[in-house]
DNA sequence: ATTGACTTCCAAAACGTTTTGGAATACACT
DNA sequence: AGTGTATTCCAAAACGTTTTGGAAGTCAAT
């Protein structure tokens, strides 16, 4: 039913050619004709089939997204304002945006990758929460498939990134507990396979360092990114080191089940034990005590990494393949004031 | 580069066609002929071209997924936890799953719409977050094009959605409130042209009214979902109506905004007033304090109405074109205890 | 020797588009 | 009259798959 370039051509007693080549604006299709065809397109409601066009062209205009959830109920808000990001940028530049979910490292998520490579798909990927030594990057760059990375990884090649500083970050926050006088800071760690989580610790423990602040390793504990973890987590700290005076938690998520924690034991955050968190989600300034956190500008950084995608696509070389933000440092109540 | 039937078939010396049928397992092709060319598929790592097929089937296999946000900065945890629902249940069917992000009745969103009805984009469409008389939907409707949408709408015709039933909802959460003893209870509705408000409007003026409860304009005041909307709206609220007892937020997001607000103007949510929220988020239950609020199976739904949209696609009728799920009532302490 | 049934294969068309490599015409200039 | 140059058009191929409608061969039964 839907119209298309051969009924137009039909209608006009002319060839397909010459209405595909009117329609695209070629200059060897006398303006009388590409009138007629413009008019008899718009008459019949005249789409292009995209399937059509993107067999002939051999790509697909589409950029694939495969996120890397864990349960069903599953609802960081990273996700949402992400997929915003490269979607809005997508949208931009004409490109459609396919997304799909699954659990890291199962076997259904090595399967969409393999899927992606194959041709006809995707034209390149957007990768996130980098794992070490990860097999998702591996097998994209195997296989020489277009991809930009938000996250670093250890692997011998190079590839294009956009990350955030977490050692920076972390640098940030620990100097400003120091500075209100901690000296006995909690770290409770994302899961020790990701990427950032190895940042954020290595920038824990130089600042701790700088600080001449020890660091024992009941202070740390891990736990998965959900609010219940930081409960949890928060609890396993301070039972076996009820001496810390400060937590903090490798995202706001976790911060937010940990001073839910806290407070339920009966203390008072930011008054008998200082918190923070990480990524600025917008509900950290609506908890109470507000969240101390390190703001990431996470729909800047999806535009960015899909911008980066696009280019490559394109055959264009980024000027940067590798761009490294650092994280600020919101100061709120949950961190409470100077101890000294 | 990728290995295509004709790599294939020349490779054995046989048809395209047999090499096709033999992949597909066609019974008219030799079992010995079959065993070579699945051996020779693998050996030259050979995946179907998908926008071939698709060219040939005419169909693409492909839902849409066109959110409706609202700033850049959005991260409405509702809509991470309702693309997994779509994205499993639609990769659990072999179906992929296009996301795009436009604002509500924006022209971006309009010609989004159009360009999907257009042969080849994909084969049905979610739609959530309906609207008063909602231009998508007629669209698609009149298009005769595959879609289930997530809410209902006063349209003259009939077709298919999955909806909470907000005026049960609102039901049970005014009578809780109403048992407890408020009498004065101010309502922090959504936007007033999404449908779901009016639902949930029309449930709280209704309990209100069974429990012979007055109801004046000064209680009633609009939010845009967000919570820095919740935060703003609990001021105006107050500062007209000083005697409420009571706030009911027409989402988890503003219910959030709400109780920051009120305590910075220094009182005591759960005891100096009642607060409650709608949606029952991950964070509803760790704020301070814990938010009493009506729970969604965001996940479920999204499941839901995926799994609809492919059987219609499918050309199957849903038994059951219409689904009503009822919210359930979860007590925390931000309603309080009795105040009588 | 024919016939019919069964097995195994394939050429060609089709899906709707874009691109290639001219062809045909008209016109102006030698 | 012949050459060259624009201008305007189009047939055919190509993208990679699936499906249609047989064709060819084998075998057993007549």
């Amino acid at each position: 039913m839907a119209a298309t370039l051969k009924d137009i051509a039909s209608k006009l007693g002319i060839s397909i050619t010459t209405v595909s080549r009117g329609l695209a604006g070629y200059d060897d299709v006398a303006a009388e004709t590409r009138q007629r065809i413009l008019e008899t397109a718009a008459a019949l409601g005249y789409q292009p089939n995209l399937i059509a066009r993107r067999l002939q062209k051999q790509r697909t205009d589409t950029l694939g997204f495969i996120m890397p959830t864990f349960g069903p109920r599953f609802s960081d808000p990273f996700f949402s304002e992400f997929i915003a990001g490269i979607g809005n940028e997508a949208a931009e530049h004409e490109y459609d945006l396919l997304v799909s979910t699954h659990a890291p490292e199962s076997e259904e998520e090595k399967q969409a990758y393999a899927r992606a490579t194959q041709r006809g798909w995707v034209d390149g990927l957007i990768v996130i929460r980098t794992r070490e030594n990860d097999s998702r990057i591996l097998h994209l760059h195997e296989h020489d498939f277009p991809f930009v990375v938000f996250g670093r990884t250890d692997v011998p090649f190079e590839y294009p990134y956009v990350d955030e500083d977490g050692v920076a970050g972390m640098q940030l926050l620990v100097q400003h507990l120091a500075d209100l006088g901690h000296r006995r800071i909690g770290f409770i760690m994302p899961p020790a396979g990701l990427m950032f989580s190895q940042y954020r610790l290595q920038g824990y423990y130089d600042t701790m360092a700088a600080n001449n602040l020890p660091v024992i390793p009941e202070w740390i504990v891990e736990g998965d990114l959900t609010q219940r973890s930081g409960a949890e987590a928060v609890k396993r700290l301070l039972a076996a080191t009820p001496q810390v005076t400060a937590v903090i938690c490798g995202n706001d998520l976790m911060a937010m089940g940990a001073i839910n924690q806290i407070q339920q034991d009966g203390k008072t955050v930011g008054v008998d034990i200082a918190v923070a968190g990480f990524d600025d989600i917008p509900s950290s300034a609506y908890v109470n005590p507000p969240l101390t956190t390190l703001h990431q500008p996470i729909y800047e950084i999806g535009r960015q990494t899909c911008a980066m995608l696009i280019d490559i696509v394109n055959g264009r070389t980024p000027e940067n393949q590798h761009a490294l933000l650092t994280p600020t440092l919101i100061v709120r109540a949950s961190s409470g004031s100077s101890i000294l």
